[in-house]
DNA sequence: AAAAAACGCTTTTTT
DNA sequence: AGCGTTTTTT
């Protein structure tokens, strides 16, 4: 049984799976077989019977990930094996950070100083959330940013620091103090968290509370890390805490000297954790660092869990060489890296495929052309992915396939869950079940329209603050039509009836609440009726009629979406349907099953293959992005998202980008990305024209002049010699592109965009401005 | 109070 | 360009 679990690894994969009961950290280069090794590790640790499933913990990043571990475990670990064995995956835990930091939570609700049916707030909702407080607090809006705001929050608590903890030099800074510590007053007496908040107030209940953290300590013996680079330090604060690491070492100094001196022997792991952490990492794949990721918790799990297995997996299963070999010849650009090179059995394969295009449009319309050709050859819709950078660049891509009557599929951008129809819904479910939730009152009071409008909002504001209540309080006191709208949120809710209030067993999924409770999709359905959501929209017509069918659809769906719900899992309690709405936003996607085009950020390809991948939008300032160069080691990071984009490729890769796109409303004009530079030329296969190769003059972008073989160092002291998008080369700034033109004749003036200086106004009379 | 129009702001990536 | 917010109109 053994054997055939290990069979068909390489002997990297092999002695990683198998090592001893040790922290390790195993570097996995992309299409190394990471997800393999760290899923027949927990078959391996089980079916040896080193562990049982409830001594297993495994952290991933995103839920995909989390359920693909469990199916292949199902398969690694037989049915008949689970039959006479009693195993199953049902005691593991396995999840993301936030997944695993609210089951804690919901379990210890009370330690953890939450209400048990506490509602958590996505990035919009925490947003709007401060909104509402700075408001309250009269804060200027102008001078913080509430996006701002929010991004102090949150970046404090992902280093785990409370506002209290914060260090504020500046009266600048401590008024976002006073806010922070405002802020989390208001989530108290609201009984909602944040993302950032899930973790934190998880570290903080183990680390306060020793028994549960002995608990949890000597239950799970094993904890295991996907992507293990990606981790903040927050998360790595409560991985060390979990394994029983002393959690600062400047406040809490190692372990006592040991019994017998210095020379006892007694076995590493025991000294420096309670638990083996078993990480799986690739630097090079660090592309989280701009929410707070930090490649440095490699470095740091060495010395804190004293590692001394290290396993380098560089043998690429996925790849052709020639796709290898860029992405090696690529990344060599970065500095200070751990050091890793893949390689591959497979041959060579074919060259990368570069083609730019004039304009955004024929760019789109050239992918188009070859999908619907390799369609033809053979290769599925599925097994090829269009990959961009931001998310914005898809519309273009989406028109093109419209058009040509391919059919695709999104991934990422405007998610289910966050949609305003659902959000409105899912309001009326988050009110009813929790009072406090002031963001949700505030989200649905009002609507539909009812005729409470800021006047009355603002009376009700104004008395729940004198009398430090909620809203829902403050309405309750109300008459007229708020008096209404209470009594429509207490008759669905009466309806309903969510209202026991059923414990929850340490560890244990819940039951759904006894029997007093409507199934899930029909209390959905209900409120969906009730609140008059569906009305309304029934009710739009003229322009808005064709949105508002979509949103009917949609809340359609959130019906389908709940009965989808409560039939795969044990827990269908409306408290847990929120919170799988909240933490897996993106999960719910309509027709997994067509054949269907991939189009998604490079972010959102990170973990998937495809026979083709295009990459597309290979521009400066786009990719690498332009706010990429302000931060530190911010082109470093893009380059490993260009690493990450390359790797996804198993047979065919293609390299596109435009002389100009349309983007926030106007056209703009780049260089070619600094990335494809960095690909030796050998691997390349120019589809048009090689842009180092080329004459400008001939190219078909160039301006046309009447006499070509004239004036060879075109001096424009005459009007418009320049025109937007044209390459030029200055003495001083080097390469640009040119945006704008101001005035003709003497004191005409360009814009340029500089690959290295940026952009910049020109005088034409004195920058010796010369055509590429 | 609701709808329409004007304004202006952003727009990298996401659990 | 699209979106959310604010102002104006009905």
């Amino acid at each position: 049984m053994i054997p055939s679990l290990l069979s068909g690894l390489n002997p990297e994969q092999r002695a990683a799976v198998t090592l001893p009961e040790q922290s390790a950290l195993i570097l996995a280069g992309a299409g190394s077989g990471k997800t393999r090794v760290l899923t027949t590790r927990i078959a391996w640790l089980i079916s040896s019977g080193q562990a049982s499933p409830q001594n297993i913990l495994a952290v991933t990043f995103t839920n995909k990930a989390a359920k693909e571990m469990l199916t292949r475990l199902s398969a690694m670990l037989p049915p008949s094996t689970m039959l006479r064995t009693g195993i199953n995956t049902r005691g593991m835990w396995i999840g993301t950070f936030h997944g695993l930091c609210n089951r804690m939570l919901r379990a210890h609700h009370r330690e953890a100083n939450l209400p048990q049916t506490f509602q958590i707030l996505d990035s919009a909702d925490q947003l709007s959330a401060i909104k509402r407080l700075m408001k309250a607090m009269n804060v200027d809006d102008e001078k913080y940013p509430p996006r701002e705001v929010q991004f102090f929050i949150s970046g404090n608590k992902e280093e785990g620091l409370r506002a209290s903890e914060v260090e504020a030099f500046d009266p600048y800074t401590r008024r976002k103090v006073e806010i922070f510590a405002e802020y989390d007053a208001q989530c108290q007496r609201e009984g909602v968290v944040d993302f950032a908040e899930l973790l934190l107030r998880c570290y903080e209940l183990l680390s306060r509370n020793q028994q549960l953290r002995e608990h949890y300590q000597a239950r799970f013996k094993h904890i295991l890390v996907d992507e293990f680079q990606d981790t903040n330090k927050l998360q790595y604060q409560w991985l060390k805490l979990l394994a029983g690491v002393a959690e600062n070492r400047k406040r809490l100094p190692l372990p006592n000297p040991l019994p017998g001196g210095e020379g006892a022997t007694v076995s590493l792991r025991d000294d420096f954790s309670t638990s083996a952490l078993f990480a799986v990492g690739d630097d090079d794949q660090s592309i989280y660092a701009f929410r707070g990721a930090n490649v440095g918790n490699m470095q740091e799990l060495l010395r804190d869990f004293h590692v001394q297995n290290v396993i380098k997996l560089e043998q690429n299963y996925r790849s052709h060489g020639n796709i290898l070999n860029a992405a090696n010849a690529l990344i060599q650009h970065n500095r200070s890296r751990l050091g890793k090179n893949l390689w591959t059995a497979e041959h060579q394969g074919e060259a990368l495929r570069v083609y730019e295009a004039p304009t955004d449009t024929e760019e789109a319309r050239f992918i188009v052309e070859e999908v619907r050709q390799l369609n033809r050859e053979g290769v599925r819709l599925s097994g090829m992915a269009v990959l961009y950078r931001s998310n914005a660049q898809s519309r273009v891509l989406e028109h093109a396939l419209v058009s040509a009557g391919v059919s695709y599929r999104v991934y990422g951008g405007l998610r289910f869950f966050e949609r305003q129809e659902i959000k409105h819904a899912l309001a009326y479910l988050r009110l009813m079940q929790n009072t406090d939730d002031d963001n949700a009152l505030l989200r649905i009071i009002n609507f539909p329209t009812r005729g409470i409008g800021a006047r009355s909002i603002e009376q009700l504001q104004e008395s729940a603050k004198i009398n430090s209540t909620t809203l829902w309080d403050a309405a309750a006191r109300a008459g007229g039509k708020v008096a209404a709208f209470v009594g429509l949120v207490e008759s669905m809710r009466s309806t309903c009836r969510e209202l026991p209030l059923h414990p929850q067993g340490v560890g244990r999924g819940v039951p759904g609440a006894s029997g007093s409770t409507l199934p899930l999709p029909e209390i959905m359905d209900h409120v969906l009726q009730h609140s008059g959501l569906i009305a309304h929209y029934q009710n739009e017509t003229g322009a808005k009629q064709r949105e508002a069918q979509e949103r009917l659809e949609n809340l359609n769906e959130l019906i389908n979406a709940a009965t989808l719900f409560v039939h795969e899992n044990e827990d269908d309690s409306l408290t847990a349907f929120l919170t799988h709405a909240a933490l897996e936003a993106g999960e719910h996607q309509a027709g997994d099953s067509d054949d269907a085009l991939h189009l998604m950020t490079v972010h959102a390809a990170k973990g998937l293959e495809f026979d083709a991948v295009f990459i597309t939008g290979l521009e400066e300032g786009l990719f690498p992005h332009q706010n990429s160069k302000m931060t530190d080691g911010g082109l470093d990071e893009e380059r490993r998202l260009m690493y990450v984009a390359i790797t996804r490729a198993r047979r065919r890769l293609y390299l596109t980008f435009a002389q100009s796109r349309m983007l926030h409303g106007q056209v703009d004009y780049s260089l070619v990305s600094s990335f494809l530079r960095e690909l030796p030329d050998e691997l390349l296969h120019w589809i048009t024209p090689r842009i180092a190769a080329r004459n400008p003059f001939t190219a078909s972008f160039a301006p046309q002049r009447d006499a070509p073989v004239a004036a060879p160092v075109p001096r424009p002291a005459s009007s418009s010699g320049w025109h937007a998008g044209q390459r030029v080369f200055h003495q001083k700034f080097g390469e640009g592109v040119v945006l704008d033109i101001k005035g003709g004749g003497a004191d005409g003036q360009v814009q340029v965009n500089f690959k290295r200086a940026g952009t910049k106004w020109l005088a034409l009379e004195y920058a010796k401005l010369e055509p590429l």
